[in-house]
Order: structure tokens, then sequence, then C-alpha cells
DNA sequence: GGACATTTAATGCTTGTGCAATTGATGCGT
DNA sequence: ACGCATCAATTGCACAAGCATTAAATGTCC
């Protein structure tokens, strides 16, 4: 572990974070002034609709997100209250939640996209 | 704009979040465990010593710094809580502070040092 | 079949964060 | 010298996130 190793490593940690937040902040702003979704709320109804199924278990949909389980049950239970995504029991599994956009959750989505993409590309393109 | 583009940049996106998050998490998980130090907390700490100067203002250490302005003077006041820096009026400019470590700052900054670096070590080396 | 561990999702609680507004000091133009 | 914009730092507020706990359903072992 040499000095220089670390210099790297520390500075190649902070360009890490420096980045993460400026490309967070600035997806929470725009997704949040032009469509009223905050980024979680955005990636969980991408993930969804980019799934292609119909119904998606809830774990199945927190599986590869970054959020903890308890914001994850947030971020949809917030989805669900603005009217953009709805839960219904499994019936093969009666612990589980099926989660399914509606027609308002396609709509949002299909606006929010473009933002969405504009701001990646402008960050890390 | 294609669909391909499109499509790698938003992997990139969720890649850089997924790193940065389990990263931020372990980091801010053994800081607090075995030293009592947020992430945000010891980054502080870690420019004003790295600085070599004995006084920083303020605005120069939060310069480059990803929070903002009020988390940045929050973390500070933590820090000072916790004795581990000291705030001290800045007489060339009365709206100004200097900020600078105490011993136990740099104590608590020598011992956490060796955490954070191994963390970072195992998640990017 | 009954006791116990495991899984799924939600909730209480605390905390760190950003935004906007505020306070106090400095600089600048006239 | 006065008024006004600007700058430094803090504070009120709302909110999203993580941890730990809980509740209900399922699985497993005997």
């Amino acid at each position: 572990m040499s000095g220089t190793e670390e210099g790297t490593l520390v500075a190649q940690w902070r360009d890490l974070v420096t980045c993460y937040n400026k490309v967070a902040c600035d997806l929470d702003r725009e997704l949040q002034d032009q469509h009223g979704l905050g980024m979680s709320e955005f990636e969980v109804l991408d993930r969804l609709i980019e799934s292609g199924q119909e119904k998606v278990r809830m774990h199945e949909l927190a599986e590869g997100m970054y959020l903890s389980q308890s914001a994850f049950s947030r971020t949809v239970a917030r989805l669900e209250r603005a009217g953009l995504v709805s839960r219904a029991m499994c019936m093969d599994d009666r612990r589980a939640l099926f989660v399914t956009a509606t027609e308002a959750g396609r709509a949002r989505h299909t606006d929010a996209r473009d933002t969405h993409r504009k701001v990646l590309a402008h960050h890390l393109g």
C-alpha cells in the first residue's frame, strides 16, 4: 500500500462522489420540477415498465436497486399514493405483493423518460 | 441519440449509483461503528488536515466538497460538538470563520484514516 | 400436526440533506 | 456617508434514507 496508490484511491473516490452528487441532484431537481417525481421514484417506475411484465413482485422489483428494503417499500407507497402504481395481493404467496403501473404511471414515465435521458447525456455523455 | 446509446447511458448511470451506494454505506457504517464518524464528517476532517494549514476558512474548506452549504455547516457543527474541530472568528473578514482541527480531531483522523483507506481499497481496488 | 426458523413487506424512530429564508459583515457606486 | 447588492454562515423546515422491529405467511424438521 504505497502513498501514491492511496492517493489515487482517495482521488478516485472523491471523483466518484462528486460525479454522483452532481448527477443525482440535477436529476432529482429536473424530475421533481418537470414531472413531480423523485429520482428513486422514477427509477422504480422505469424498472417496472422496462421489465415488460404487467405485474412484478415487490421483492423482484427491489432486486438490483440501490435502496434499502424500507426505502424501497416507501418509494412504492409514494408512487401508489400518487396514483402511478397499484399494489395487489399475490395469491400464490400471500406475503408477497404485485406492483403494476397504472395508465397514469405509464404516461408519466413516458414524459419523464426524456428528461431523465437528457440529464444523463448532459453529465455522462 | 440511438437506443443503444441510451441503454448504455442508463446502464452506466445505474452502475455508478450502485457502486456509490455500496461504498458510501459501507464507509459510513465502518467509520461510524469503529470511530464514531459519519462519512461526511470524516471527509471534512480529512480535507482539513490534509490541507496542511493550521486554520482554514469555512468557505475554502467547503470548496470542492459535494455537500450543500447548509449540510457542510452542520457537519462542521457536529465535528465541533464532538470536540474534533474548533471554529474561530476571522479578524480580517468578520463574516468568515476559521476551522482548526483539535488534538482529539487529529488523533481521531489518524485512527479513522486506515479504516477509510481499507474500505476504499476493498471496493475500488 | 406442532414448534421454530425464514421470508415478505410495512412501520417507528432517528438522522443527514437540500432549499429557502435569515442574520451579520463587506464592498461598491453615487 | 448613505443605500444597496453581495458574500459568509446559520437556521427553520420538509423529506428521504437506513436501522431495527414487527406482523403475517410460508417452509422445515421432528
